[in-house]
DNA sequence: CGCTTGTTGAGAACCGTTGTCAAAGATCGG
DNA sequence: CCGATCTTTGACAACGGTTCTCAACAAGCG
């Protein structure tokens, strides 16, 4: 039961952490065979599951359903506005919307409220680039 | 180009105003199979798009990745309060968080700005009926 | 070291969704 | 009505991300 330590997890882990973005697990899988830190792509797969599962790692959808992965600097609740293009993430606090939430949910009389709020647009960058 | 009226579209529409619950295109393909009004799955999913297109449905990601839709009363921009039990959804206007969201994403320099808000919870009724 | 048992990875399987293309049918001018 | 036009349909193949399979491999332990 006990979990080991293998070089596939390490490196995993590792390349999260020097990566700022949201990245698919193929994208993932690509940079480390990049580095010569070759991992096969299920072993990714299943370490990102096992990260997120640890809540190590936050989870979201692309628009066509891919999942992304980021190590995020923040360990508490907090949200995201990401670049559709390169996948630039800020990690953003919403008092307001939290708020907002529990008290429109609880006025409905519902309870065990969670939610899911992820802003997506694009970034300066990618707007100067692709406008040419 | 001129959108032509067919039996299937017409199928799925009705279908659609007949259901208060987000459905996937698998679903809506079984129902209208089973009401006799056969519809083939590749035409149900082109109605859906073409139906999202025009913001006459609104689409909703599953855990899991299956797209759900549902035909709502408000045709305008609004998110969901839905029942995490058994589906139950309240359509929610949220003028707080549209404008949290655009000023948070501009302030990042941000532009083309999307949101996804969601609430889940558990609905009064579900919530008495599992509480003992 | 040897053993035990969790881990790996290449490829197959899975599954929701989209593409293909010949047949069917909606629309319309005549 | 009729036929020409051109969109739509649907059975089936293809696609792409993710999960499964299972024999080979390697942590961790005494
Ligand atoms: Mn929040
Ligand atoms: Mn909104
Ligand atoms: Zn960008
Ligand atoms: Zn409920």
């Amino acid at each position: 039961m006990a979990a080991r330590m293998t070089r596939q997890r390490t490196a995993v882990v590792e390349a999260l952490d020097e990566l700022a973005d949201f990245r698919s697990a193929q994208q993932l899988h690509e940079t480390l065979r990049a580095r010569g830190e070759s991992v096969g792509l299920a072993t990714v797969y299943r370490a990102l599951q096992a990260l997120a599962e640890a809540s190590e790692v936050d989870v979201l959808r692309a628009e066509d359903g891919e999942s992304l992965y980021r190590r995020c600097a923040r360990r508490e609740h907090h949200h995201h506005l990401v670049c559709r293009a390169c996948g630039r993430t800020v990690e953003i606090d919403g008092p307001t919307v939290e708020a907002w939430a529990s008290k429109v949910a609880a006025a409905q009389g519902f309870d065990d409220i969670e939610h899911t709020v992820e802003l997506w647009g694009t970034c300066a960058d990618c707007r100067a680039s692709s406008a040419r």
